[in-house]
RNA sequence: GGGCGAUUAGCGCAGUGGUAGCGCACUUCGUUCACACCGAAGGGGUCACUGGUUCGAACCCAGUAUCGCCCACCA
């Protein structure tokens, strides 16, 4: 049979350059990457893509985790699995927010009035321009937008096979419906509660923080000793970090086994400065080795106030507002005229400039025991904020997550346990988390890009909202604004008068949306149809430093909304570091642009180089590596065109394989198949890329070598040749596929039909040779080295003349030469090729013209 | 303080009981004959340390050290 194959049509100088371009408009037409959605659940493979947040910049960390999923969902498409690959753009919350204020010049006051014919200036002005909410939220959608375009760009380059059809923004209608609607479902339940309680807030965003948003800075601060008077006059000396906080304080605590303090407990001391009388107590938390052992309890220093005073029932004296200042009205408690004298001295100053004051007053009254001693200590920060946290009682809105109910917290570790985790270590983290939990999850933030509460409450006669009786919208109204919209049996004229209405100001933590994107992706009651073929999803592939809040939360909300794991694994990659081995952040000013990289390498050779990272494990960033996969993708096209050279075609692929040497290189491929598969059903491409790569670069240095004088010649031999070329090179490209996926397909389309992305994932029995004695291939690429070997030390070139080879080896190898003894005396150019047996270890004698 | 991970060639990394590997970098040689974004042949490692198990340990066990990450109540 000869190459007959109409679609055989060989370039004449293969390249790589633009390669993407045509791809990237070639699958975007053919819609390569569509989701079936005709496909049973048994038949579908659900990915619960993360949704980059739109107003960052994609980086290569990004390209990276996206990479490794990716070839995930190339394998499975290739096994058959109808993969719904939708992507999303999380758009709503802070970080939005702050880029708008940045990029425009602008700033929301949300008392001003919304101007109709806004628009932003050209470049931003240095005074920041105050705009109303709505015309702050327009240029946060317009913005985004813009973003999002560019990151679709991005993907699609990098050969991401999304299916472009299913994107979903979290900001649009169909996420603030579903986003609110689950939300009510939580409060209908009684999962989701309000209360007016102590909060972590950042005092520059003025908005509440939740426990997963916080991050812990090494500080400067300094060791304060302040005299407290017992009744007799006999000094208490405390320490403490917080002498501005005095005015708030409530209570000392020590240990209750601390000796020292013993007779002390029941009884009562004074403030200094304000003259308040509290009480010595005693509790657990107190630790005898810091400070002099006895603590200052205020309302609230620290979270650990917020446990003194909880449990040992303390009144609140809370004195710093959301500014960050001091209230201006003193607690009731203070009634001498000396200490509301001093108290209005320190009303309206910032909590540092009230340190200082503080700390002055005492040293005047002679109530500070010595100096400040300077340490640095850990404080609590929003992981976005510049400024500590504060603590403030304002009302919220919670969600249980186990935070403050053991029965919840042991079914979300039990969760945790049956969720399958890549790699298995990461269930620690997760355990940790979980149990670590100091209370509810706090989803009310006090901002204006994101989805609101869609809650309002009535007014009293005084125009006081009642809270424990929210009104609620019909889910058939969602979304709503309760803002502008008006809640049934009320009138626009009500809201916010006595006996009508108020809508709540707060919008919901973008976790408590981005932890619904199972819901969001596949339309959750909006397409049931849809849903019942994807939810529960498959995969969920997400960075490790989110386990805390984003995989954590889509646990707890899948857990309350449908009494299932929201997916069957989590796959969790690594971090990009920087070559000093630290994590590549914006804020080190250390990323890597990828459009540069793929530019440069291609797409093929960054995907190679993500690839090459395996699952879990963090990497060290490496322009260089990047040379490994552009050499790959080059070899590919190279030899690629010369085995189809040959003359062999797809057409070939149906001749018989009689040779050894073929028989044995396909035999060989069959067990990479197999090594491949099963990597890849365990999510370890790098293994089943390493596989693939090392069997490619040995059949072309090698098998291609020692087969090509047949190849081009007739007969059976060659037609066995041409066969096994096309069987091999066929099987190599779907292989390759997955990671490199512009260059297999453009291989594919000089010679064979339709995509290469579209193809069935090999089978090793297709391959697997009934009759072959496997050494063939060994033997042979022993033998052709002996000469090569030869011919590198004699400083001849490779193509040179051997006048005889003269092998040397036991029998039952000598046996196996002779199968391929032509094939390598016509790679070598050795016009004899003599065989002699001997049980040595195999000896070549190599006799050079 | 608790948890998790890492430590293998100059650099980046594979290798989980059977003769230490890959890529980059390095040395030498080789380009009309698929590929210079190339090929061939080389050099280079007490597998962090100390014990133990085993016929045999980079690998299993115990401990130590160093680095990194996560968590924990900031006096």
């Amino acid at each position: 049979m000869t190459s007959t194959s109409p679609s055989t049509a060989l370039p004449e100088n293969p390249t790589l350059d633009g390669v993407e371009a045509k791809m990237v408009s070639r699958w975007a037409k053919e819609r390569t990457y569509a989701f079936d959605r005709s496909a049973e659940r048994a038949n579908v493979f659900a990915i619960d893509t993360p949704p980059p947040t739109a107003s960052g910049s994609l980086h290569v960390g990004h390209v990276f985790s996206y990479t490794h999923t990716d070839t995930i969902a190339r394998f499975w498409r290739m096994r058959g699995k109808s993969v719904f690959y939708p992507i999303g753009w999380d758009d709503n919350g802070l970080p939005t927010e702050r880029r708008v204020q940045n990029y425009y010049g602008v700033r929301c006051d949300p008392s001003v009035a919304y101007d109709p014919s806004f628009e932003p200036p050209e470049k931003p002005g240095k005074q920041e321009i105050p705009i109303s909410r709505r015309n702050f939220i327009d240029l946060c959608h317009e913005l985004t937008l813009i973003d999002e375009r560019t990151f679709e760009d991005l993907f699609r380059t990098l050969g991401m096979s999304f299916d472009w059809d299913y994107q979903y923004r979290t900001i649009d209608d169909d996420s603030r419906a579903t986003s609110q609607k689950a939300f009510l479902r939580n409060v209908s339940r009684g999962e989701a509660y309000n209360q007016q309680a102590p909060t972590l807030w950042d005092i520059t965003f003025r908005t509440a923080v939740a426990q997963a948003e916080l991050e812990e800075r090494e500080r400067p601060g300094a060791y304060h000793r302040i005299a407290f008077a017992r009744p007799n006059g006999d000094p208490v000396v405390i320490d403490t970090t917080r002498p501005e906080l005095l005015a708030a304080c409530v209570a000392l605590v020590a240990h209750p086994s601390d000796e020292r303090y013993q007779r002390l407990f029941g009884s009562t001391v004074t403030t200094p400065l304000f003259g308040v009388e509290v009480p010595v107590l005693a509790h657990e938390l107190a630790d005898p080795q810091k400070g002099s052992g006895i603590a200052m309890i205020c309302t609230w220093g620290d979270t650990t106030d917020v446990t003194w005073w909880r449990e040992l029932n303390l009144p609140t004296r809370a004195i710093i507002g959301r500014e960050g200042r001091v209230v201006a009205e003193p607690p009731e408690v203070i009634t001498s005229a000396e200490g509301r004298e001093r108290y209005s001295q320190l009303a309206g100053k910032t909590v540092f400039a009230a340190k200082e004051l503080v700390v002055q007053m005492l040293r005047e009254c002679g109530a500070l025991e010595s100096e400040p001693r300077p340490i640095n200590h850990p404080v609590k920060f929003y992981e976005r904020g510049e400024r500590p946290l504060e603590i403030v009682s304002t009302r919220q809105w919670y969600v249980r997550n186990g935070g403050r109910d053991s029965e919840i917290r042991d079914r979300m570790l039990a969760r945790g346990e049956e969720l399958e985790w890549i790699p298995a270590h990461m269930r620690h983290r997760y355990a940790n988390w979980v149990q670590g939990l100091a209370g509810d999850w706090l989803i009310s933030r006090q901002r204006y890009f994101g989805i609101a509460l869609p809650l309002w409450y009535r007014l009293d006669a005084d125009g006081e909202p009642q809270y424990d009786t929210p009104i609620i919208p019909a889910e058939a109204s969602l979304p709503i604004d309760p803002a502008s919209d008006v809640p049934p049996g009320f009138e626009q004229s009500q809201r916010d008068q006595p006996g009508g209405f108020a809508g709540d100001p707060d919008v919901m933590d973008t976790w408590a949306t981005s932890s619904l994107t199972p819901y969001i992706a596949s339309r959750w009651e909006r397409d049931p149809d849809l849903f019942d073929r994807v939810f529960p999803m498959d995969l969920r592939p997400q960075g490790h430093d989110i386990i805390r809040t984003w995989l954590f939360s889509t646990v707890v909300r899948a857990d309350l909304e449908s009494g299932t794991l929201p997916w069957k694994t989590a796959g969790v990659s690594g971090w990009i570091l920087d070559p000093d081995r630290k994590k590549m952040s914006k804020s080190k000013g250390n990323t890597v642009t990828p459009i540069g990289l793929l530019s440069e390498y291609g797409s093929d050779a960054v995907r190679h180089w993500a690839a090459s990272g395996r699952p879990g494990t963090d990497i060290a960033f490496d322009p260089q590596q990047m040379k490994i996969g552009r050499r790959l993708a080059t070899k590919l096209l190279n030899a690629s065109k010369f085995a189809l050279g040959t003359g062999a075609s797809a057409d070939d692929a149906t001749n018989p394989v009689t040779e050894p040497l073929d028989r044995a290189m396909l035999s060989a491929l069959a067990d990479v198949v197999e090594a491949a598969t099963r990597a890849f059903e365990q999510f370890n491409y790098t293994v089943a890329l390493e596989r693939t790569e090392t069997f490619f670069w040995s059949f072309c240095d090698n098998y291609v070598e020692l087969v090509k004088a047949r190849a081009y010649g007739e007969g059976t031999g060659a037609e066995s040749a041409r066969s096994a070329l096309s069987q091999a090179l066929s099987v190599i490209l779907r292989l390759f596929a997955p990671i490199i996926p512009f260059v297999t397909e453009e291989v594919w389309s000089w010679w064979q039909d339709g995509s290469v992305h579209l193809q069935n994932w090999p089978q090793s029995d297709e391959l697997r040779q009934s009759t072959v004695d496997p050494r063939a291939l060994p033997v042979a690429i022993e033998a052709i080295a002996a000469i090569r070997k030869a011919k590198s030390e004699a400083k001849v070139k490779g193509s040179a003349e051997v006048a005889g080879v003269v092998a040397t080896l036991p029998a039952d190898r000598a046996d196996v030469l002779r199968l391929v003894q032509d094939d390598v005396a016509a790679a070598g150019r050795a016009s004899t090729f003599t065989i002699n047996e001997a049980d040595i270890e195999p000896q070549y004698v190599i006799e050079l013209v």
